[in-house]
DNA sequence: TTGAAAGCGATACCAG
DNA sequence: CTGGTATCGCTTTCAA
């Protein structure tokens, strides 16, 4: 049998609304029967049945979280973000996996969307349609995370466009003229898109009329990476390239090594994202690394104080962090 | 405003009852109100409070899954199983990412309790007593994942114990006998002790006395690998190491390199664990691979049929799986 | 400062 | 096959 509000306020001879006042600290008792009160509930091993205050107050402080099961490996930083801001600020984190396959999605997200949620953060996330509309007809207020969506969702993110004029100017001021960007061709991901878009016109400014053959890769994965060094073949027509993702310019790395092509002599890499995986090579990748706990922590934070209009787009800075995997050239 | 059963219930002119065993599929009802409500649900964008539901029937479908924040690169695999069962079976998923951080820990596990749960899975972790003592008082099942805590509570990982003789073997084989183990020589997890133990038992067998000072380092992470090279310093005592996690591997990997120590010429490694980050060095990783997205299902789907007793211990396979970090010696 | 009582939304029992 | 109704545990208004 389940200890309740109500055994508590039986053996402390009050009443239940006291009992709860005093649990949740709300509205006003006096200290003494709030001690003894406390003191009960531990004794008793009272726990909240959080369905039930949920219920009552028709309202939740619980965040949903849609995590892409295809882990993309920054996804724990920004749950790290969050986690922490939403610890302090008092909000729960549902976190819910969600498959590739639609059918299952769907039914992922529908059993998110029924329990009350305050709001619903998308990370890295490019939703079907199909569960998109499910997701809009909630009614809830939503949240994409290191993604950009489209106009009807607020964002946080970092400024790809921009990004990518900072790794294309510190190629250039390494010599590089021919920079090739693996893993961002993908049509659709406003993204991908920015991303595509700060590169061409950071080498236009630098007088540099890109290459369109240049652009290859859709998918953020190793074997992409990998592919991306096949296909241009040798010898490279680049001397440099940017992974689009740390898994991406991995797999290049590799894919270089296995080739017999010397990294940063024969070809240098800058890399997107900068998370832990940057260090495990050999050389230590040169990044461009995002700030996924602070993208975290302002998800959090923004929705606590409800500051987010629907096209809210929110910027976390950059860090470049140079490496061993650029070198000068002539 | 939200939709509720009562609105549909007026809407079809039929009793939240009917309404009710309908969309839950539950008793008996013509098919044809059933039409009717289904539509009606449809169309005024009804989502069920789970809330509610949970109240009424005091009880739920919801599995909370404890992960630790110092993340496990092989979580995700263990929760992929877990969702994947889950979806079939018709139980929810509810995670938690706890943090190393003692008091936040209680914070987050009595949050997950305050909802009904059908059961706690945790995953990898090594729970702090205070923590645990909560766990338990709260009178849920309990059941732990890759890992194995103590006698009072189930667990599905692999067999550690065998495991290391099957890598001491293989290495055996190939002509080793001076073999060191790096990243498991803490004192409690009984997963260190198991694979200690089997480490020395497996050395004996081949009549090796172990040698404890080959026996290093504590922590599961990249650092305990490069340490571990310049601590053994050069030349090294071994010919061949055991890594006890990926990471740990990729360390030892990377100290060698960076020591001038050639892998596997001058060192063989055999790695513990086998995810996708075994293929992103060179050489690719030999590795004793665990099968985690079987101790997801299995994990689930003992939780089902309620088969666990307070001391089941259930193994997984493991896969043995050669790379290029072994060598043969005379 | 405290208590009585009316919900919150869904379920399930018992009649009909 | 369908409906009325008590119930789950907690919160909150209104009075006392």
């Amino acid at each position: 049998m389940t200890i309740t509000i109500k055994d508590i306020a039986h053996k402390a001879g009050i009443s239940t609304a006291s009992v709860s006042r005093i649990l949740t600290n709300r509205g006003r008792f006096s200290e003494d029967t709030a001690q003894r009160v406390r003191e009960l509930a531990n004794e008793l091993g009272y726990f909240k049945n959080q369905s039930a205050a949920d219920l009552s107050q028709k309202a939740s402080r619980v965040i949903g979280v849609l995590v892409p099961i295809t882990h993309t490996n920054f996804a724990d930083e920004i749950i790290k973000g969050m986690q922490h801001k939403a610890y302090e600020l008092g909000y729960e984190l549902l976190i819910a996996f969600v498959e590739t396959n639609s059918q299952q999605q769907t039914e992922t997200v529908k059993s998110l969307l029924s329990r009350q949620l305050l709001a619903v953060v998308m990370l890295a996330l490019d939703i079907e349609d199909a569960v998109f509309d499910i997701l809009k007809s909630a009614n809830v207020t939503l949240l994409s995370v290191s993604n950009q969506l489209n106009n009807d969702i607020p964002s946080i993110s970092s400024d790809n466009y921009a990004m990518m004029h900072t790794i294309v100017d510190y190629l250039y001021d390494h010599g590089h003229r021919q920079i090739a960007l693996i893993g961002s061709s993908d049509a659709d991901p406003i993204v991908a898109i920015l991303r595509r878009q700060g590169y061409i016109d950071a080498l236009a400014s630098h007088d540099i009329t890109y290459n369109p053959d240049f652009i290859w890769g859709v998918e953020m994965t190793y074997q992409t990476g990998i592919e991306a060094i096949k296909k241009f073949g040798l010898p490279l027509p680049f001397t440099a390239v940017i992974g689009s993702a740390d898994i991406i310019s991995i797999g290049l790395l590799n894919g270089a090594r296995d080739a017999g092509i010397s990294v940063p002599n024969d070809l240098s890499i800058v890399t997107v994202d900068g998370t832990e995986l940057t260090q495990l090579t050999r050389p230590v990748l040169t990044a461009a690394q995002q700030n996924f706990t602070k993208m975290g922590e302002l998800a959090i934070s923004n929705l606590a104080n409800n500051s987010l209009s629907s096209h809210s787009v929110i910027f976390t800075d950059i860090t470049f962090i140079p490496g061993g995997t650029v070198t000068t050239i002539a």
